[in-house]
DNA sequence: AATATAGTTGAACAATCGTTCAAATGAGAG
DNA sequence: CTCTCATTTGAACGATTGTTCAACTATATT
């Protein structure tokens, strides 16, 4: 009946749930978007305030503030105000390593 | 003149490439939509016809196959012609780690 | 040759997305 | 209190995206 050494059916049991398979796409579809990866990018040098990031990256500020509250909601970066700016720093280890491995990726 | 321990003039010098920011944004992309995940992730149990694909995971052929055109391009995952069948596989190494680091990244 | 099976392709459509613009909020300075 | 500066927010717009459907190519079977 079958002729893969693994049938359908084993395939289908090995692979992840479901819920965990779309929060990874939706990870990585908050790092596909050139804008957000500037931004990481950005960080991943210094603490920045908002105007700053738009600044280095000619971008609004506008335009920033929106990719940042998804960068904040989806745990990247995180914020720290401080009078009337506000600081914005990678969240994690992982942003940063997740950045490197799509580098060796792309450099082979 | 700046507040900052690196002034943004640093920070923009510190900058990657605007080309390698480009295509690292492009290849997450290519990870962050659910059913090229789920076909990258049942590639990463086994090597798989493009029928099978499309029946482990309950999408359309079609579907499938439009999506396997967008891996190949980036090279994520290799086909190889077998009479009628054409069968597909991970393309390297780095693929799996990034799927395995983005999954490190959402069970903190 | 005719038929069936496996996969690819292009056009069309709805849905999602990132930017812009204008308006609003919040916090310090005068 | 008013003014200004930093940031956020919501609506609107065009652009991009994933799926479906139908047509097409290619290979195998009879």
């Amino acid at each position: 009946m079958e002729d893969n050494q693994l049938g359908l059916k084993d395939i289908a049991a090995k692979m992840p749930e479901e819920d965990l398979l779309l929060d990874v796409a939706e990870l990585f579809k908050v790092f596909g978007d050139s804008s957000r990866i500037k931004i990481i990018s950005a960080l991943s040098i210094s603490e920045l305030r908002v105007n700053d990031i738009a600044a280095v990256l000619n971008m609004t500020v506008s335009a920033v503030s929106h990719q940042l509250r998804i960068l904040r909601t989806n745990k990247l970066v995180k914020a720290k105000k401080s009078g009337k700016e506000v600081y914005y720093s990678l969240d994690d280890e992982h942003v940063k390593m997740l950045f490197d491995m799509a580098r060796a990726h792309l450099e082979e």
